[in-house]
DNA sequence: AAATCGATTATTGTCAACAAAGCAGCAGTT
DNA sequence: AACTGCTGCTTTGTTGACAATAATCGATTT
């Protein structure tokens, strides 16, 4: 009778991982058709999980199957991107008002207590937008989770972060935008303190909004292409 | 060069519709541990096949799966029930905003046939709330379509629809609500035609908080056991 | 008598061979 | 020269057998 239920890995799960990853980091091109036995060399896998975590893949929108003819990862435009912070802005906004009614202190102090992390990142590495990125990700995990909301916190960290982030491995945060994002953070955070959730909604909503903006414009200038 | 991509339905495909079903329709019923090869020789499947759709339903949240112990259907609270209406509240608010700016004018047409089509319903078959449960999943689906926005599409009518049905087999509407509810489609569908986005938003948005507190009145009554 | 440890059994996870379907290249015809 | 139909090949879909793990039941010990 083994209490501790520690994560037991399948095979399928390590494919699914692998796969995840690579597709998140941009190794598996959008667009590009993958032949399972060429991943199955890549990734040391059978064919049966390989399958197992195509399916789930596919279940999620990161791979798209066409019947006997393979499969492809998927491609998100331009507009398409746009949308889905639309959705971001309406779900965390409302995972920000259910936090604000739900997270426990502890876990708001350390919510602040890694906002003064991120500022100390920021600092130290200027222009490395990539901690501003890992961090700003770790502040829309918590808020998540805080949610207590099982199905949010499932579809915003299972299914739109993994999205957004596919295309935030390519995008440079602008210069002045981490310094910004980060006071828009504290600014939510200090709602949620409060337990104002209508504040917390509003604010959440209002950052990202401003996030999708920062994109938009970048993609309208050039600076970003997908 | 085949033209015409007539859907190829692959066993994997027939697992997951059978599986799906079947839970919707509660014959798998929640907390139901299941075996593999029990299901297989119920729907004729090979376990290959049935992996995959296993899979792809627990990505999807219907299934719960611990490693070598087997799958069980999902049990969801009556918290959570109530939790999966605020995702929905904010979620089909965004659609039918979008979809106040998107649909076409042949598409709103159609929408508004249908509505009649239901209130013919209703009025002929008194009572029979089955007919109105599946015209407002009719109406809830079209909506979803017509905000031309794949992924919140996609999260609602692959995610979050199943879930609400799957409880939707065991409530009866109360009495009065179908009337009711017809009278906020309509309402809803005015405002998307007068392009009115913000205020197809608001009523979208007031139409499920009302059904939500409609349920909660009902569990609370002790009419519906979840 | 209760509890714990161990062997058995049933079930899940994995693999490799088989069948089927699409794709590409070639040849023949119009 | 372009197009259509055939043939072979590659890739995917499926199957059944094999290995590994957890649940169950029984025996032994405290």
């Amino acid at each position: 009778m083994r209490e501790n239920h520690l994560p037991v890995y399948t095979r399928a799960d390590e494919a699914f991982d692998c796969l995840q990853t690579a597709i998140v980091k941009g190794e598996l091109a959008p667009g590009e058709k993958i032949g399972e036995l060429e991943l199955c060399t890549r990734f040391n896998l059978t064919r049966g999980p390989l399958r197992e975590a195509i399916g789930r893949l596919e279940s999620r929108g990161l791979l798209v199957r066409r019947p006997h003819a393979g499969v492809k990862v998927v491609a998100v435009s331009a507009a398409e991107l746009m949308e889905l912070y639309l959705i971001r802005e309406t779900m965390e906004g409302l995972a920000a008002r259910q936090a604000a009614e739900r997270m426990t202190d502890s876990e708001i102090a350390d919510l602040q207590a890694t906002l003064d992390a991120h500022e100390q990142m920021i600092d130290e590495a200027q222009g490395q937008a990539y901690y501003q990125a890992e961090g700003d990700y770790d502040f829309h995990h918590r808020i998540a989770t805080g949610s207590r909301n099982t199905k949010l916190a499932q579809m915003l960290l299972g299914d739109l972060y993994y999205m957004v982030r596919m295309y935030r491995y390519r995008l440079s945060t602008s210069a002045g935008r981490p310094h910004r994002a980060l006071g828009e953070h504290r600014r939510i955070v200090e709602a949620i303190a409060q337990r104002d959730g209508e504040l917390a909604e509003f604010l959440m909503k209002r950052h990202i909004n401003a996030a999708r903006r920062n994109i938009e414009k970048q993609i309208q200038d050039g600076v970003l292409t997908i």
